[in-house]
DNA sequence: TATTCGCCCATGGTACCCCATAGATCAAAT
DNA sequence: ATTTGATCTATGGGGTACCATGGGCGAATA
């Protein structure tokens, strides 16, 4: 398997490292993955965390853009300020660094989530309370669009799959 | 990785200087800068810096505009006639003058932030209200996108729509 | 002369390397 | 099925190199 699937949720140590999963580091290393990509997420607390393809497909989208209007500079802002490497130690750990915390919230634990071609960091917690807002959103579409909706609107997503317990 | 990318805050000393971030420093030896340019940013309280291709930039971004409507030559007046050089000492630290200070804001600590092929200095607080502004509209942009959104959208990632896949 | 600027070194903190260990997982064997 | 043993994984800690920061000093400048 070289997609990122299940979640697990690992300690800080009181160096403030953590360990990235098994099963994530082999798909990193599966994908040919030398560097991870972090990026916080638009309008939740979590990190997206890739290789550098997540970063190449970003940046591709900006290109895509007339580089002189605000929309190219506000994506390569928040595509290139609000990104950060995360180094994978000799043990497969991440330092969790302050930037980390202040988004995710972050303080003890470290859940990870798999995401298909990429995965999440969050603050168990607040995973938790975010996996139930998501349930109840497709719970609602699906009732009221009708039966064939959750495989139409599943197609680009996987959060259907990815998000289970 | 030959990008500037990630964001670090550092402190100004007694003498006025400050440390690039290591990561910046080592971008800019990669991409071959012998020299820094730092110039006034258009319509935010930031300055930024590249090596000449930030110029070719800028000049490229003039050539757009009409050479007769005063724009344009407000636009050269202000690139050329407001940039400078920003030398690295052999510590990797540079100079804060009064000029950056007017521009930014700046006063004891500053924020880098990178851009991609250039990176910004910033002064922090400011560069944190602007980040929220950045992440307003672009959350704001994907909302207004459309139906095939909304699955990004509680994919929780990124700019581009079709996160997964 | 007074001030600034560039070069040098010192230091505390942090990030990374290496190794150790307890618990879990899995396999084979009884 | 249970037990036993080997491997894998998460976690802890020691040592080291690097980095941000502070300060000294001499040369250039005003």
């Amino acid at each position: 398997m070289d997609r990122f699937l299940s979640n697990a949720v690992n300690r800080i140590d009181s160096k403030g490292r953590v360990s990235v999963p098994a099963h994530f580091r082999s798909v990193v290393q599966k994908r040919g993955f030398t560097e991870l990509y972090a990026l916080r997420a638009l309008d939740i607390p979590a990190m997206d965390v890739g290789g550098l393809d997540l970063l190449d497909r970003y940046e591709e989208r900006i290109a895509q853009e007339d580089p002189f209007l605000q929309t190219a500079d506000d994506m390569s802002f928040f595509v290139h300020g609000d990104g950060t490497f995360l180094k994978l130690d000799q043990d497969g750990r991440i330092t969790v660094t302050d930037f980390l915390r202040e988004h995710t919230g972050i303080t003890t634990d470290v859940a990870f989530v798999g995401r298909g071609l990429f995965f999440q960091i969050w603050e168990p917690e607040r995973l938790k309370a975010h996996g139930q807002e998501v349930r109840a959103r497709l719970l609602k579409l699906r009732q009221a669009a009708g039966s064939g909706v959750t495989a139409g609107q599943s197609a680009g997503s996987g959060v259907t799959a990815g998000q289970s317990e």
